[in-house]
DNA sequence: AAATCGGGGCG
DNA sequence: CGCCCAGATTT
């Protein structure tokens, strides 16, 4: 039998009833699947944001354990949040769940919004997250779209996809009542199978409904949410930042102190604070730069 | 559409 | 050493 043509229902199915006979016995465990509260959701979600899992493990029961609820983070300083948050990265994102918290509990009564719109409008949530929080959290038949399913779906019809077309196709492909369960699977398979590099076709589920298999250029390279080249991290802005990040202290650093440890010539570095304190990632006390 | 934003781990 | 990671926001 030839391969199903993509978008038809027959295709769906064949598509569901593979990965779903891969997957449920198989999904890895992860804390953040064990729990349908909708904050730990929404945490572990922005901390997934460009973080592996790996990472972000030993990390998060800590930062849930500190703030259990939107009301205790946005109680707390943010520099005791950036404290929980130190080793991940971007800790803009940690800026903007506080922020989020404090808009979740002036604005929806301390619990996170359960509709797409409504999360949507908290800082740092994007397409993904929104619903993420929604299938995982709530159950919703809705798909996230994260590197994971943009390279699967990119693959299983071997063609570049935009970001509207990815969200159309993995929505079409959400079987009725199994949102949580599907979101999972297609993740983990992109994870553990079908991954960025060197996928291990001979193993995938879906190779029979895919139209790539390994051959030729990767569809996924050019499709929305692959990874983009980046600059050089040694000697970046990005390092030099972290660094100012790690030096700083609650109760207030020598501003040659922090310069002298970013490494890189005191104007540039003067400047990239002024951006962190821009940011509201730190704030100056007369001669000295301390955690916000 | 392209740039920016951390840091670590793996092939 | 290059590439990638459960993205979002700004330009």
């Amino acid at each position: 039998m030839g391969r199903l043509t993509s978008g038809t229902d027959a295709y769906r199915d064949a598509v569901s009833s593979a990965l779903i006979g891969w997957g449920l016995a198989g999904l890895r465990e992860l804390p953040w699947r064990t729990t349908s509260d909708p904050w730990s959701i929404l945490v572990s979600e922005v901390m997934l944001q460009q973080t592996s899992v790996s990472r972000v493990l030993p990390k998060y029961a800590d930062f849930i354990g500190r703030f259990p609820d939107p009301a205790a983070l946005a109680a707390a300083p943010l520099g005791e949040a950036l404290e929980l948050w130190r080793g991940l990265g971007y800790p803009r994102r940690c800026r903007n769940l506080r922020d989020a918290a404090t808009l979740i509990c002036d604005s929806h009564g301390g619990v996170v919004p359960s509709t797409l719109g409504a999360l949507l409008a908290l800082p740092g949530v994007g397409a993904y997250t929104a619903r993420a929080v929604l299938a995982f959290a709530h159950r919703a038949d809705v798909a996230v779209v994260d590197t994971n399913v943009s390279r699967v779906l990119s693959r299983l019809d071997n063609r570049s996809m935009t970001a509207r077309e990815l969200q159309e196709t993995a929505d079409s492909l959400v079987p009725r009542g199994m949102g949580w369960e599907w979101n999972q699977m297609i993740m983990d398979l992109g994870a553990r199978i079908c991954t960025a590099r060197g996928p291990m076709c001979g193993r995938c589920p879906l190779a029979g409904t895919c139209a790539w298999r390994g051959l030729g250029d990767d569809p996924a390279r050019s499709s929305a949410g692959a990874s983009r080249p980046q600059g050089r991290f040694e000697g970046s802005d990005r390092q030099a930042r972290g660094r100012a990040m790690r030096a700083v202290s609650a109760a207030g650093v020598p501003r040659r102190e922090v310069v002298a440890a970013m490494g890189v010539e005191p104007e540039r570095a003067e400047r990239l604070i002024a951006a962190l304190v821009a940011e509201g990632l730190m704030v100056e006390r007369g001669d000295s730069v301390a955690a916000p």
